[in-house]
DNA sequence: CACACAACCGGACCACGGTCCGTTTAGTAC
DNA sequence: GTACTAAACGGACCGTGGTCCGGTTGTGTG
């Protein structure tokens, strides 16, 4: 379903699954995910592994991996009801995070935003963004696509391709976790730091 | 020639080794250490075993761990010469890169340099920067003492802490690889960005 | 030189993520 | 209902990083 007429979008390709005919298999994947769910909940997504992730949904390992490809996979899919939610939020919702407010105000509230996200999910989030993977998964080039046009806008002589880069390298959720574990920075001062960063990387901002 | 007068002196803890006393154990460690550069070097070392490491040293699989812990303790000491050199210059060599330029054109070429060490070692650094134990390597330390204090220098009203991280994430060997060979950048391009990134992050940069 | 003990050695072993392939089954056409 | 086929199933299997522990060996002491 569209959601505006009208937007250009970059429609969210977000993660579609190939279309999967066979009842048993949807079948299969709801108990997947479901006890995926149930397990990563109850005991932490890093102390579960794949192999108990398909006894607790009655499946065979084969079917978890071909239903999914890999954990990170997995954990990816857990997650895309949230990360839609904050697509949609940054990209037709209310400013200062969805359109209207000045692409200061926008990016400021983007990482807010990704940090409420970290701080609900980061061990999901951290087992979804393990290896190479991490960074040409589709959330990562909306996120990419969405910094990059904000900078841009903001500021047309600058880099924006690296510099949206540099930014979502710090909202990596190894970034975050180690923030928040290894040098015990509050959820509160990682959002200020964000701000304060993102007011230095485009200044002043005169923008209409 | 310490860097400033006053500054506590964080005498680069770097890698320094438990005192290897039995013959037999520096014995094995060397030949560890010559068979992996061998191995990496030829065929890369994202395609290098443990256990072929062990093997090709003329070792077994315990002596191997028990001397460097994992994998990517393995890879750290292997670049322990190449690391030492690089801290040697930020903190006791010539300017720019060293004492004596302003704070920013320390930074600029902190970074240069940063890059130019993964540019040569990507693959190893890799190996080397995997998990979280990244950040808790001595390098990794190191580089974000010189980093935040190099801020606070700039511009005592910045969170150097927080910037500091920030800007060590984006010189990640994982963005790194990701920047080259993903998006197909190179390092002349990266150089450039990091620079761009420095001078908007220290504004003005109004330094005796 | 003999002794004793700590340190070291090596390879069997483990858990994990991921793959393979022979078997089963859902859907369809008659 | 029967027959057929493509798809899905599941568990044995593999290579990997990392651990364990019984046996060995270098080294300081008498």
């Amino acid at each position: 379903m569209d959601t505006q007429p009208g937007l250009p979008m970059f429609d969210l390709p977000l993660l579609e699954e190939t279309p999967i005919a066979r009842a048993d298999a949807t079948r299969n994947r709801a108990r997947i995910l479901a006890a995926a769910e149930r397990l990563f909940a109850a005991r932490g997504a890093a102390c579960v592994s794949m192999d108990e992730v398909a006894e607790a949904a009655g499946v065979g390992k084969g079917t978890l991996f071909r239903r999914f490809g890999s954990r990170a996979a997995l954990a990816l899919a857990l997650l895309s009801e949230h990360e839609s939610c904050f697509q949609e939020s940054f990209i037709r919702g209310e400013p200062p995070l969805g359109p209207g407010a000045c692409p200061t105000d926008r990016m400021s509230a983007f990482g807010e935003a990704r940090l409420d996200l970290l701080d609900e999910h980061a061990e999901v989030l951290a087992a979804a963004e393990v290896g190479p993977a991490r960074f040409s998964s589709p959330p990562y080039a909306v996120h990419r696509l969405h910094l990059t046009l904000l900078l841009r806008e903001a500021d047309p002589d600058c880099d924006a391709e690296y510099i949206a880069e540099v930014l979502l390298a710090s909202l990596g959720s190894d970034v975050f976790m180690y923030l928040r574990e290894g040098r015990g920075l509050s959820l509160e001062q990682l959002k200020s730091g964000w701000r304060q960063l993102v007011q230095r990387v485009v200044p002043a901002a005169a923008v209409s």
